[in-house]
DNA sequence: CGACACATGTAACACGTTACATGATTTG
DNA sequence: CAAATCATGTAACGTGTTACATGTGTCG
């Protein structure tokens, strides 16, 4: 769903074609995210089908040129003023996965953690090379940069706290995997709001 | 993507029947990320049909069992094995949002980082107050709460980090919007490894 | 000429998600 | 009894993603 208002917004900005939008794209985030340019053909499809871009004709050079229409402007206007779903948070493959590491018996979560560290630390060290060229220019794109050298360094320290917590529970004798059998259902429904 | 690993997972504990694996997994994450029950069914014949589960009769009161596969439990043992995507970081909403922000001319950016910063410090409120109880006994859920509390800290750090950005580019006069007319495709293919 | 970037699409599939239909069983 | 929970499924849709087909222009 990000893809879409990301197109979108950019259409706000002046109408354009298919590949252009593509390069407009990377062009802000910084190739971090490759976009396969047929998904934008796609896209544009999908926006059009909901009325929030139209064909506008033709461009000099025969490009099928795409304009966002009223409806387009406020839902890109919504999208700005609405903050990221912090209601029901993205899944999050790495906790997830750690959770069902320390819930199924058997699983070494020490090493999933380690491998998990290395390869963060690993992007890490990518993300700082990169940040030392292209700084001042594109604005965009260097907070996007930003974007993934904090995320990388919470999930750093998220790790290092998840490894003392096992350390703990692994002195106290619990065996990791003491969960009731049956299993029971319903115990939040709090988080749900 | 996490969904399907993560019930393959808790099959490998022992063989279950639908609602069983609802509520493990609910368990396990805290409810965080509620779990609508038809998926679990639905994500059951994917792996039925991608030959990672099997039909295992049915239980004393008629339940239909699911056992997991020797294919089945590789992939498992794969998935703990395999550090999460740090190759092609998954597709963050707000990042790509902020980019679009900056890009567009016309948006307020302090605008939307400010409602950000304040969406996300009351759901960080909100993790704090769950924190509370639940804490020695779901190590799981308390990992996963941990994991949220982490980002959501991270996520204001960096709006903190954006806004003082954005302060300093508006300073110097660059009206943040000084993008190119005709987008340079493909400076930074390095990103995609 | 041959390779390559530009440019536009389409078909197919994956996963996630919701809404709905249906029935058994429990419980106030 | 009525309402709620347990339980199993299906149908339909949405976005994201890849692979493919196809054609034009450009440049060494």
């Amino acid at each position: 769903m990000s893809i879409r208002q990301g197109l979108l917004a950019l259409l706000e900005q002046e109408p354009m074609y298919g590949y252009q939008l593509r390069a407009a794209f990377e062009s802000s985030t910084g190739a971090t995210w490759p976009l396969n340019v047929g998904q934008v053909y796609t896209t544009l499809s999908r926006l059009e089908r909901d009325g929030l871009v139209e064909s506008a004709g033709h461009d000099d050079e025969g490009h099928g040129i795409y304009r966002i229409t009223p409806a387009g402007r406020a839902e890109v206007a919504d999208w700005f003023a609405t903050p990221v779903g912090r209601g029901t948070p993205p899944r999050d493959e790495l906790a997830i996965k750690l959770a069902m590491a320390v819930t199924v018996p058997g699983v070494d979560v020490r090493a999933v953690v380690q491998a998990q560290r290395t390869a963060t630390l690993r992007a890490l060290q990518d993300y700082t090379r990169l940040k030392a060229r292209a700084t001042d220019s594109d604005l965009a794109w260097s907070l996007v940069l930003d974007s993934l050298v904090f995320d990388a360094e919470a999930e750093v320290r998220w790790l290092d706290h998840c490894e003392a917590r096992l350390a703990r529970a692994a002195r106290d004798g619990q065996s990791t995997g003491e969960q009731r059998q049956t299993v029971s259902v319903h115990q939040a429904d709090e988080v749900r709001r």
